[in-house]
DNA sequence: ATGACGATTTACT
DNA sequence: GTAAATCGTCATA
């Protein structure tokens, strides 16, 4: 497992837009108390344009005990609890005091496959999960890499638990931008294409399963 | 104090 | 495709 140059302040400092271009191919990676190296490639995420998006946790300025780490420095992970089950990470972008962030939607993992399987547990028919539904969620790659409230405002720079670097080279492919997932009532942000992913990667969520070829 | 809802996932018809 | 699971958060009172 290969470790790569670190992402600094700098590569955060910049508007969501633009982060959540820059984050694919990055590897987002979860180090537990044990030490045990749990990684990704960032194959899939969504922009959230600060106080001027109506989708945003921080629209309008909102400001609450919630939201708080969308406030803070460049860098910040903004960890979310929600469908009182499931958690989502963000990296908070812009500059200090301004709320904008990118949520990170979907990995292909990399180190610790067989610990993201112990952590998203078995399928209902205890039969083996594939690979490909470890991390094609928010919420699952949460849930695989232990990614929890205890991570919100940590320091993505930082922090020796949770830390974002360079991907590995050659990840050069075509890159696609859609609507963003599972809006209500964003107004016209709804429909806006905030949503980057990795063009046929298998990993991304919603991706359709690749037809069965016909056997001879 | 109360109620509506959610940046989702899963199982089931 | 449809619906259930499940609870913290926030707006309203």
């Amino acid at each position: 497992m290969p470790e790569h140059a670190r992402l600094d302040r700098a590569f955060f400092s910049c508007p969501a837009e633009r982060l959540a271009r820059k984050l694919l191919g990055a590897l987002l990676v979860r180090v537990l108390d044990d030490g045990t190296r749990l990684s990704g490639i960032i194959v899939e995420t969504e922009a959230y344009c600060g106080v001027r998006d109506q989708a945003s946790h921080a629209f309008a300025g909102r400001r609450t005990p919630r939201n708080e780490a969308m406030y803070a420095v460049p860098g910040t992970a903004y960890v979310y609890f929600t469908y009182g089950m499931h958690f989502c990470m963000n990296v908070v972008c812009g500059k200090l005091d301004e709320p904008p962030a990118v949520l990170i939607r979907a990995l292909e993992p990399v180190d610790g496959v067989p610990s993201m399987h112990r952590l998203r547990g078995k399928t209902s028919g205890g039969r083996p999960r594939p690979v490909r539904d470890l991390c094609n969620g928010p919420g699952k790659l949460a849930q695989a890499l232990l990614i929890d409230r205890s991570l919100n405002g940590a320091d993505l720079v930082t922090s020796p638990s949770i830390f974002l670097e360079e991907g590995p080279p050659g990840s050069k492919r075509r890159i696609r931008r859609t609507a963003r997932i599972g809006l209500n009532n964003a107004g016209p942000w709804t429909h806006k294409p905030l949503r980057w992913l990795v063009d046929g990667d298998l990993h991304v969520s919603r991706a359709r399963p690749p037809r069965p070829v016909r056997e001879v």
